[in-house]
RNA sequence: GCUCCAUUCGUCUAACGGUUAGGACAGCAGAUUCUCAUUCUGCAAAUACCAGUUCGAUUCUGGUAUGGAGUACCA
């Protein structure tokens, strides 16, 4: 059995989106299964979309996510370098190859010419296909006298290599997903491989001579790619590779939550959810949102991602990435694609928000109260999270669930006066002031046994004076235990707004 | 247009010939609670359609419809 190579190979031409993300987590999750070894390979074969920042930004996205790569541009290894621009002297010599054993041609059309010709044949109401019924009577090596490509290709003329496609033959595939496919070779056209104008390969000679030399052993992507597997297969033939040829598997694709298509980066700024794991801004400075600075955890992401085109065929929804790692497996894929549903991404990151360390959350409370001008000790902003994480789906909801701890009423909810600081409940918590006042260890637990035993003693009605007690620690109908508030605020703190109360919250 | 792929509650999905078609998110109702949340319980909600194979089809086959992808000297 060979060694499990699989590689992740992304395009520099933006942002990882969170469909890439997907196919890089399952990639990663494959090799790790297998103890198999995880390649980045940067495919940067079109020097007219190079979008700057984006090459840096999908390995910063992927070190966000923990997907940790064996070999790659970062990580080095021994098939490198694992850019394609790095890589460009190694392709020229097997699309000759190619040349010379007769799957593939020298073409000459200029792009216009074809545009040209593209829009002759429409205007007759066919469509254009560079294949085996016109590259004979094209400018190709095919067709031009041999003295006359050598000539051509002396003096300095464009040209591209073209795969040969074969007419009229059943290319038998199969997919680790999808099963047998079948396709008639007829219905393909001749790919360029290579072109003299930039020097560098197309994305489907780079692809296999790479998969090849790097020993990949299984190729999963996305379902776009689905079209050109007869292309690779004919190409691992041409060469041939047919005996190390990797397995194939073509994942679905993430499809937008609401109308039609496949996920866009246009979908997360109409509908206010983030499509890239981080923020990202463009070279003419706009800005996408990003799942991190939005306030997502990576591990509710990545368990998100997971389940959205895969599922363990068990009621397990919360994953760790080491079960994942575990439990993982191709043929638990689905086939078709997936909408994405933001509701279910917060759910996600709400069940991991109530079980994150209250230490590990501080350290992101703590500079969101600094930006309203509060300071507070570790332990105590701590100690907060851990009363509050509950109710919160981000950090950045703690302000809201937290705010009155900092900052005392100084007028008080009328709905709420109206409601419960009636008959005799001021009385009732002014004698409640008394027997908070006698108390040393404001402990929640302690505080709450004193008052309810007081409460119960005097026979009160727990909401009556608990709502009342409510309104004149905060002002209003917020906030979370009244017990663990006062906790929090200390003896001292808790006093002072009920006398302040008391003293200024008209009778109903 | 052509080629390929797909099609179970609104959404993500389970059921790999025999189930009252299961779970989760969202929705609704109720319970718990010191507010609001959380949590818990319950309700509602689906096999695209038409044939065929079979004792029996969500499951297999064919067709139709719908959706998706591809159709570049882009990946």
């Amino acid at each position: 059995m060979r060694r499990v190579r699989v590689r992740f190979a992304p395009s520099p031409t933006g942002p990882l989106h969170m469909g890439g993300v997907r196919t890089a987590l399952y990639n990663y999750l494959f090799a790790r299964q297998a103890g198999g070894d995880f390649i980045i390979r940067i495919e940067d074969t079109d020097s007219n979309r190079y979008v700057p920042g984006a090459e840096e930004y999908i390995f910063d996205a992927l070190e966000w996510c923990g997907i940790k790569a064996d070999e790659g541009v970062r990580e080095g290894g021994p098939h490198g370098p694992y850019r394609q621009s790095e890589r460009r002297e190694i392709y020229l010599e097997y699309a000759l190859r190619l040349v010379e054993s007769g799957n593939a041609y020298y073409a000459f059309d200029t792009p216009e010419e074809l545009d040209r010709l593209r829009h002759e044949t429409e205007q007759r109401g066919d469509t254009f296909a560079y294949n085996y019924k016109v590259r004979g009577s094209l400018a190709t090596s095919l067709a031009l006298p041999a003295d006359e490509v050598e000539k051509r290709i002396e003096r300095g003329d464009q040209w591209v290599i073209r795969f040969m496609m074969p007419e009229n033959e059943e290319v038998h595939m199969h997919d680790l997903i999808r099963g047998d496919v079948t396709i008639n070779t007829s219905t393909l056209d001749d790919k360029v491989l290579y072109k003299s104008a930039d020097q560098l390969p197309t994305y489907h000679l780079a692809n296999i001579v790479d998969d090849h030399l790097m020993e990949i052993s299984h190729v999963i992507r996305g379902e776009e790619w689905l079209p050109s597997l007869p292309l690779h297969y004919l190409l691992y033939r041409a060469f041939g590779w047919t005996d190390t040829q990797p397995e194939f598997a073509h994942l679905p694709l993430l499809l937008k939550p609401t109308g039609q298509g496949k996920l866009s980066k246009r979908d997360g700024d109409k509908l206010g959810f983030p499509v890239f794991p981080l923020q990202w801004t463009s070279p003419d400075g706009e800005v996408s949102h990003g799942y991190r600075e939005d306030g997502y955890f990576p591990e509710a992401f990545i368990n998100m991602l997971a389940l959205l085109g895969w599922n363990p065929g068990t009621e397990q929804e919360i994953f760790s990435m080491e079960e994942l790692i575990a439990q993982f497996s191709l043929d638990r894929v689905s086939k078709s694609g997936a909408r994405f549903n933001p509701d279910k991404a917060r759910w996600f990151n709400a069940q991991y928000m109530h079980v994150r360390d209250n230490d590990a959350l501080a350290d992101a409370y703590m500079p969101l109260l600094r930006e309203h001008g509060i300071d507070i000790p570790h332990e105590k902003a701590a100690r907060i999270a851990g009363y509050i994480k509950g109710r919160a789906t981000f950090v950045s909801d703690f302000w809201e669930l937290s705010y009155f701890l900092f900052k005392a009423p100084v007028t008080f909810d009328q709905k709420v006066v109206d409601k419960y600081w009636k008959n005799d409940n001021p009385e009732h918590i002014a004698g409640l002031r008394d027997v908070l006042a006698g108390i040393d260890d404001f402990s929640n637990a302690n505080t709450e046994t004193i008052c309810h035993a007081w409460i119960e003693e005097h026979g009160y009605k727990m909401g009556q004076i608990m709502n009342a007690f409510r309104l004149a620690i905060v002002g209003e109908s917020k906030g979370f235990s009244m017990y663990e508030m006062c906790e929090v605020l200390g003896k001292e703190e808790t006093l002072r707004r009920l006398d302040y109360a008391l003293a200024n919250i008209p009778r109903a």
